[in-house]
Parts: structure tokens; sequence; C-alpha cells
RNA sequence: GCCGACGUAGCUCAAUCGGCGGAGCAUCCGCCUUGUAAGCGGAGGGAUGUGGGUUCGAUUCCCACCGUCGGCUCCA
């Protein structure tokens, strides 16, 4: 095995980061080792989460205020802040949100105590007694079935109150001791909602107000202008005043255009993805986009997944549906053969093309999309190599990650629910070889009991990204289901038939959203081999051309993407708008350049290098490329 | 799918109370021949998302649909 680190100078980001992006860097950097600390203290013990957690009774007394028959949810403190879910008279527009606010605020400013108290169930339902939401809660927390936070609890059921001025809510706790504890101005609210009560459609639906605390006025400036950062990074903005990808509402919701520059990253991404893939043992295949209903009912698809599934076409009078996995593909090629022991393990990869129907609620510029591209593969081998093919899958996804630059990787091991298909001795295999996998690659991990699949036992690796923002990429997912279905065998060294291991796993994920997650990690501007224009030559005056067009000619010859600005712009607007579309490379030549034979490097970051010549251009941009850099 | 908001030129946004839809950038055409983030001038560009309704008259008010955004939900 080994050979999965590729490029061992890709470490970080490389030092000529733009500065904005070191500043982010920095941010995110500082985001973390606050997320660290608060987890070292558990943020649920700190006066952090109280002042939250008080916040959001304060903000539910100003909603009491201005609409008095109000009923009320839940109102916890979650990762930057807090919300609490309400039922209105009516729906809640930014005006109001600006009322209660400022009403908040004041309140905040009374030195309104928090007193606490415990009450008997008997006092509990009198006091909440116009509360039909409140009185579930009471009724569930009886029961010793949820708390207020919709856990489960184990204590012994004990219902307690806190009292801030006239407003009563059911409450655990804890919170702060007074509202003069929390900074008025480091609270704002920040948008309205809607939310079911409970998280359930069938259930009513309810306003959620979302708002933000922290400890000191500086702090919440300070997420505003992170909030301010993830806006700028969005995507979706990103990837059109970039070039790169578009959508198109007239020929339907939630399909990717790949633009000559979004195409182009996206081959290398996809070249790089095959090389490594041919180098790691893995076959390529292709498959077919659609398949009759024969395959869908076989593999289980049309019982528990048609409703992500677009409905058929028929062809010859019988059924045929797009895929929404690729999977049965893969293993009618499988089937083809009598398979031998000796053959094991194969590992197929496909970047397969499929299309699922999600709701139009949901759909999310690429991140979640009605077309997309998975870079599968299935890994078909016997149970004694499960051990190795899985230490390999995972250094394997590891090595991959790294690559595109995310360094910060957190493992999720999910476990044998339970409904489950297959033996519970090959889910304690699959469960130990991928828990030994985690542990050997050194990283940490949490463990999902019972959030498996019921086909098979997962691994999910997240990063984070430069915002320090998590997403899950890889999924490798064991399967003792489709083995099963579709019948699959392969002689064993004593002659008889067994049924194979089979993993399967995408380790960007999908092409779209991966890329999604690219744009948004790098602000646009990307490594340089990702780079769809790695160097723009920069004629100063038209005179210049032919010479910008010759260096450009070398520039390719030296398999580097670049091109010359001949357009009747000066060269500060040429400078302009190569920096707006983040090239790394601006080349001006003028005179000097064309007599000497070299060019004027100005890299995105701002810094000017001057010129060198040609040559020695080139060998910097390679090295770039070859180390992955960002320049 | 559900709750709410939004939809005006390729992009970002104006248009008073329901009274002949504008600007900047971009595009095109000229002039300028430029040394590290926008040179100057001119022109073209719109069924105001789609379909209905109210009205003498609708970008504006009402309804439905499509799409987008903030969430919820779902996620083999």
């Amino acid at each position: 095995m080994g050979g999965t680190t590729w490029h061992p100078a890709s470490q970080g980001c490389g030092v000529l980061l733009c500065s904005y992006i070191r500043r982010m860097v920095i941010m995110a950097e500082k985001m973390e080792v606050e997320m660290e600390e608060k987890k070292v203290e558990d943020y649920h013990e700190s006066q952090l989460y109280r002042i939250r957690h008080s916040a959001a009774h304060i903000m539910a007394a100003a909603v009491l205020d201005e609409f008095p028959d109000a009923k009320f949810a839940i109102g916890p403190p979650i990762e930057h802040g807090f919300y609490y879910d309400f039922d209105l008279p009516r729906p809640l527009t930014e005006d109001d949100l600006q009322v209660i606010e400022k009403r908040m605020k004041q309140m905040l400013r009374q030195n309104r105590q928090f007193e606490y108290e415990e009450i008997s169930p008997e006092q509990a339902k009198e006091l909440f007694a116009n509360q039909p939401y409140k009185l579930e809660l009471i009724r569930d927390i009886l029961q010793g079935g949820t708390d207020e936070y919709g856990e489960k609890s184990e204590e012994a059921p004990k219902l307690s109150i806190y009292k801030s001025g006239d407003f009563v809510d059911l409450c655990r706790g804890p919170h702060v001791d007074s509202s003069n504890q929390i900074n008025p101005k480091a609270v704002k609210l920040l948008n309205v909602a809607g939310a079911y009560w409970r998280g359930d459609a069938d259930r009513p639906m309810l306003q959620r107000i979302y708002g933000t605390a922290w400890e000191k006025p500086a702090e919440l400036q300070e997420y505003i202008a992170w909030i301010e950062e993830v806006k700028k990074r969005d995507h979706r903005r990103l990837v059109r005043e970039l070039d790169l990808i578009s959508f198109h509402e007239e020929a339907g919701a939630g399909l990717a255009y790949w633009h000559p520059r979004g195409a182009l990253m996206r081959k290398t991404i996809e070249d790089f993805w095959r090389d490594r893939h041919m180098e790691g043992g893995y076959d390529l295949v292709y498959t077919p986009h659609i398949g009759k209903s024969w395959l869908w009912e076989t593999s289980g698809h049309l019982d528990f997944y048609k409703e992500s599934m677009y409905s058929p076409m028929e062809v010859d009078k019988m059924d045929y549906y797009v895929k929404p996995m690729n999977c049965p593909f893969h293993i009618m090629i499988y089937k083809t053969q009598l398979r031998s022991y000796r053959e094991l393990p194969l590992r197929w990869a496909e970047l397969g093309t499929v299309y699922r129907f999600e709701k139009s609620g949901v759909l999310h510029g690429l991140m979640r999309v009605r077309g997309f591209t998975q870079d599968d593969a299935h890994i078909i081998c016997t149970p004694n190599q499960i051990e190795e093919e899985v230490l390999r899958v995972l250094r394997f996804s590891l090595a991959m990650l790294r690559a595109f630059g995310f360094e910060s990787i957190q493992a999720y091991l999910s476990t044998r629910p339970d409904k489950a298909a297959g033996e519970p001795a090959r889910w304690e295999q699959a469960q130990e070889s991928l828990r030994r996998a985690i542990d050997a690659e050194g990283l940490t991990y949490e463990v999902d009991e019972g959030g498996g699949a019921f086909y098979g036992p997962k691994i999910d690796l997240h990063i984070k990204d430069a915002l320090g923002r998590s997403w899950q990429l890889t999924t490798i997912q064991f399967d003792f289901n489709l083995p099963e279905r579709f019948d699959m065998t392969y002689v064993g060294e004593d002659g008889a038939e067994h049924r194979p291991y089979m993993v399967h796993r995408a380790l960007l994920g999908s092409i779209e959203r991966f890329f999604g997650i690219l744009v948004e990690h790098y602000g646009g501007a990307f490594p340089v081999w990702l780079c769809p224009e790695q160097a723009r030559l920069i004629p100063i005056a038209d005179r210049h051309i032919a010479y910008a067009r010759e260096v450009e000619d070398q520039l390719r010859q030296a398999g580097l993407r670049a091109k010359t600005d001949a357009s009747a712009s000066r060269m500060g607007a040429k400078i302009r708008d190569a920096q707006l579309m983040k090239v790394p490379y601006m080349l001006v030549v003028g005179d000097r350049e064309a007599e000497e034979g070299t060019v004027a490097v100005r890299l995105r970051s701002e810094a000017n290098l001057g010129a060198m010549p040609v040559a020695d251009f080139v060998a910097r941009a390679q090295q770039a490329i070859h180390d992955r850099t960002l320049e």
C-alpha cells in the first residue's frame, strides 16, 4: 500500500495568500480555537450559553409585549446565537423584527433578574394553561420522554421555570442571574423563518426568530463581519461573476450549466481524480443513464427510494427510469462473469451522473441540485480483504481531500440500527474494520450508534473550510443488501459460491457540490493548478500585442493556461479585470519586456514581482502548480 | 412539499398616491496608445418572471403558476 500522499509540498495554503484570504484563515482559526475552547469547558456550561439562552427569553418577552396572544414553543441557544419559535396571529415583518429588537434591548437594560423555581405538575399545567406547546412539553417531560430541547431525558421528571420580569417560561436553564450581564450592544436579531413544531411537517408551522448574542460588542461586530464574508464568498454569486456556471429557470431548476471556464476546472479536477484512481488500483467503468424497471425493482429502489426518482419514461411499452444511483449498473458488470476469489478485490470507479428529485424548497445553488455527478466507486472483495480495503480507501480519501487543500478532517462512524439487513457478524466485522482504519490514520472521530443505514455501517468524513464551516464530503459505506438482492457471488478456494462484501464510496461527494465548496473555501481565488486561466498577458499598448501573443504561446507550450488581453482598455483597466477574475498571474508586457524577452509579474495578492525572463516565470508557475499552492 | 420575503436591461439597483419605465457597470461604435484595480464620447439594449383578474389606465392592487432567497422537513 502507501503512495497515497500526493505532493508533500502542498501543506497549508502557502505564504503568499491574498490579504483577505489570510484574514479569513486567521478568523477561521480563531473561531476554531473558540470552538475548541467551548468544547473544553462545554458550551452548555459557559457564560455565553447562558447569555444566549437568556437573550432568547428576553426576546420572547418582547414578542409577548407586541403580541399578547402569542403561543410559545421552544427557544434554545444554538451555535452562534439563539432562536425562539412562536405561533403568532400574523406573519412577522422586517419592521416587527426591529421593533422587537428595540423592545428587547430596553428590557435588557432593566436589570431583570432570572429567578429559578421548581414547580409541581399541577402548578405547571395551571401556569401554562393557555400555552398548548408548553403543555405538550410538560406532558412529555413528565412522561420522561423528551425535554425542552427534544432530547431524551433520563433524569426523574422535574419541572422548572425561570422568571424574568413578568415573563415566565418553562425552562431548565441555565441562565444569567440578571439581564445586566447581557450587553445590549452585543445582541442582534437576524431573521425570521418558518419552522415546523418539533420539526414535523405534519404539525403546525411556527415562526422562528433567529438572533445572535455575544459577550462583547466587538465579538458581535466580528460575527457580523464573518456573515458578510460568507455572503461575499457565496458560490452562487461567484460562479456567475467568474463565468464558471449558470442555472436557468426556463430550462429547469437545480440543473447546472458548466461554462468553458468552469468546464476547464471540472476537467482538471476529474483528470486528477481519474489519474489518482488509476494509480490507486481502481478500474474505470462507464454505465448508462437509464435502466428498465427490472433493475430498480431488483435493487429495491422502487420500494424505498421512489420518491427521489423521476417518473418513468415508456420505451417499447416498458418503463425506464433515469438513474439516481450507479450501484445497480456496476453490479450488472460484475455479473457478466463467474467471479473467482482470485480476481478480488475489484475496485470500479465512475464519475457517474445521476438525477434525483429534490423538493423545490431545498434546492440551493450547487450545494443541492437535481442532477449531479458522483465520484463513485464500488469495492467488491472477500471477507478477509475487508480490513485492508477499508484502510486503503480511507487513506485514499484523506489524500484526495488534502490534495484540494482541506487539512481539517473529522470522521464519523455510524453503526448498526435496530432494523438492519445482513448478518450481525458481518456488521460487526465491517464496523471493526472501519474503526481500526480510523485509528490507524490517527483521526479523531465520533460514533453515531445505530446511525448507520439499514444496509451497512459507514464512515463519513467532514472537512472544515476556510470560514470554519464543516461539510460532509466522503462517505465509505458497506452494503449488505444489494449483493443479496442481485445474488452476487464469487467462487472461493473451496470451490463453493460465496457472497462478496461490497463497499460504496464517494470521496468528493458530488462534483457539483464539491465545486461549490471549493469556490467558497477559496473565495474564488483557487490554487494555481485549478485556475481556468493561470496567467493573463497584459500588453500596455497595441504595439505589444504581438509580443504578448508570442509569450502566451510559449506558456501554452509549457502547459500553462494563458490568455492575452487584447482589448482596447488601458493597462489599469486590464489589471482590474484580471484581478476581478482572480487570475493568479498578471504578466505585463511593454517596450522594456519585449526588448528584454521578459514579463513583469503581478500576483493577484497584489504583490509586484517585477520583470523576469519568461523561462523563470514558467518555472515559478510550474512549481506552484506542482505544489498545488495558491501563489 | 410547507411558512415568509422577493422577481424591473447581461449584472447591481431607481421609478412619489395606480398615470408615457431610468441610472451605473457590461456590450457595440468612435477617439486616445496607455507602466500595475475603472481614459473620454456616442449608440443599442426591456413582452417589468408567466398567465388570469380589478381598473379609463397596473412595474405598482388581487389570484394562480414558475423561479430565487431565509428557514423547516427529507436525504439509500
